[in-house]
DNA sequence: GTGAAAGCGCTAACAA
DNA sequence: TTGTTAGCGCTTTCAC
């Protein structure tokens, strides 16, 4: 269609510069030594017909592809979308391609994607952020070297590693925060029971709150999708139900979430935190903005991603290969103002 | 290393079934009719095998690697993340994968990274999403179907579409807004001269502001990169310079540096849109719950993906070839309350 | 309706 | 140091 020339092919270069295939490839990949003379023959001819090695060809002779699929909930959550960043410039050192892919967060939507990507091939490996797929599934028929982000380990016999804050720590420091500041009722805005992290989120939460002697009355539940949207819609729904004469805090298991909750609350007339408190979790870029900076756990998103990048470069490499290795960060607790 | 057994090939599967590997492809490919009772043993052989085709030898058969290159500025802006997130979703009903590579708002590196696809090859057509790169680049020697998101279309004899608003236009929408709430002097935080668009939305807004008879020394100016930390460091210089005597808005070029605006006007103690007015350009999804409702400029990301991913759809099928197509866009003023 | 065989563009063993 | 050649796994013409 209109304009497209014929891609020249190692042959034309051979063909042009007098010599074999061969002593040309060996002077693309550098892996043999070639007379000056004819290297420089060859890069001139390589110049003078615009030729480009063909990465599907070779590919396919050695069997690697330089790329990495990375499936993701959603790219447009800045907690993702920083994991990704990262990855990407991490890889990127590397050579590496990043082929990207959302699962709109539906299992069934990651489990198609996940299941195209061990099958068809066209990936050296794979890096899963916060998938929730079973954990039979992940220790499935896969081949290919895998790391799975914020989420915790689990035993397996594959090649996995998994890079992941222990969330259930991050949500009793929270909860002890909370604790300390004198609160009296608790919500949890819960996300998905799918997320095996969602739940570490809210038991710790509650653990620690009953722990110290609160009823299991006084903390409520509810979940939701790890959203503006929904965030809001919970605290709502929250707010229906609760009536604010003691004073409550709402830990919301996302910032993102937890922001959609501050505006729903805003929308209902109350102040954050005078009227009620409120705390996020992961600590994205903009949590230091949102209502003069909200109270969060840090999940360290740009180290998780730089993480994942060095062990499937390892794994690539033959290295770090021990099945389930669990590479745990710190997460910590920043004090900001919405509680 | 460690477990990983080799995939069965196609011949694997002909062998298995008794067949040749002719008629294996006829069935994978339901290009031919193949009678029921082989394709039938095919079809068991290749479970019993756990046969997939190998997606990379495909490829180099067919010349299509259903892989579409995309580069962005950095995927963590939102603006870019909704435009990203909108082509994969329009692109994957068409079978097609994203391979996503950040520039980092660096022209090298976008240069680098482009020249990579197009020579490389690889991918099937490329995406790129307001690139900073020169208009003879853009026309230079790339053999493949490309779209251009964001950026003003320009001559050119190459298979390329351009999908975007008209930023002059927006811009100039958002100048008679400020005139008409009575602003008296004004400033520009505007992108870097080498975003075309960026200069669109500056000179947008000036022209309709000398129109109208602003002084030119009421309209200052101060260029940064569309970021956060950006339009924070632009209106701390702008604050120093002024003095607020009289009533000024300052028109940002985008939500994100806009945020920044507002929250280095707020750590000056100043109030928004009370002490000073600041408007914003993109009307990303946060953007309504910034400083209680940004007003913006609607820049129709979920559009633009979707259209992107459409036009490079029907360029792939040969459809829409003509050169330099543009698709231009709609845009409107979001008044909300930062003015 | 099915099969034999060529060949996509490259790399790498082996030969010279 | 350089060349010959087989073959990666697939699709596709062309016989049958």
């Amino acid at each position: 269609v209109g304009g497209y020339f014929l891609r020249a092919t190692i042959r034309d270069v051979a063909k042009l510069a007098n010599v074999s295939t061969a002593t040309v490839s060996n002077v693309i990949t550098e892996s043999k030594f070639v007379s000056d003379e004819l290297r420089a023959k060859i890069l001139e001819s390589m110049r003078i017909l615009g030729y480009e090695p063909n990465i599907v060809a070779r590919s396919l002779k050695i069997n690697k592809t330089f790329r990495i699929g990375v499936i993701v909930p959603d790219i447009t959550n800045p907690f993702f979308s920083e994991i990704v960043k990262q990855i990407e410039t991490t890889i990127d050192a590397a050579k590496y391609q990043l082929i990207l892919c959302n699962s709109d967060y539906q299992v069934e939507t990651e489990v198609k994607i996940y299941n195209s990507f061990i099958m068809g091939g066209g990936v050296d490996a794979l890096i899963l952020v916060a998938p929730r797929m079973t954990e039979q599934q992940l220790d499935g028929d896969s081949r290919l070297p895998t790391v799975v982000v914020d989420r915790p380990a689990f035993k397996t016999s594959k090649e996995i590693v998994f890079v992941y804050t222990d969330n259930y720590v991050g949500a009793s420091m929270m909860a002890s925060h909370l604790l300390s500041k004198d609160y009296l009722r608790f919500a949890c805005i819960a996300g998905p029971e799918s997320v095996p992290n969602a739940n570490m989120r809210f038991t710790g939460f509650r653990d620690r709150l009953m722990q110290a002697g609160v009823e299991k009355d006084d903390i409520k539940v509810i979940r939701c999708e790890f959203s503006f949207d929904e965030g809001y819609k919970a605290m709502t729904e929250i707010l229906e139900d609760f009536n604010l004469t003691e004073r409550t805090a709402v830990f919301v298991s996302s910032d993102i979430a937890a922001w959609g909750a501050i505006e729903a609350a805003h929308a209902k007339g109350l102040e954050v935190p005078k009227d009620i408190g409120v705390a996020g979790y992961d600590n994205i870029y903009f949590a230091n903005f949102i209502n003069q900076g909200l109270t969060t756990i840090e999940n360290p998103t740009k180290l998780m991603g730089e993480q994942a990048g060095h062990a499937i470069l390892d794994l690539l490499n033959g290295k770090g290969a021990v099945p389930g290795h669990a590479i745990i960060l710190d997460s910590s607790l920043i004090v900001r103002k919405t509680v």
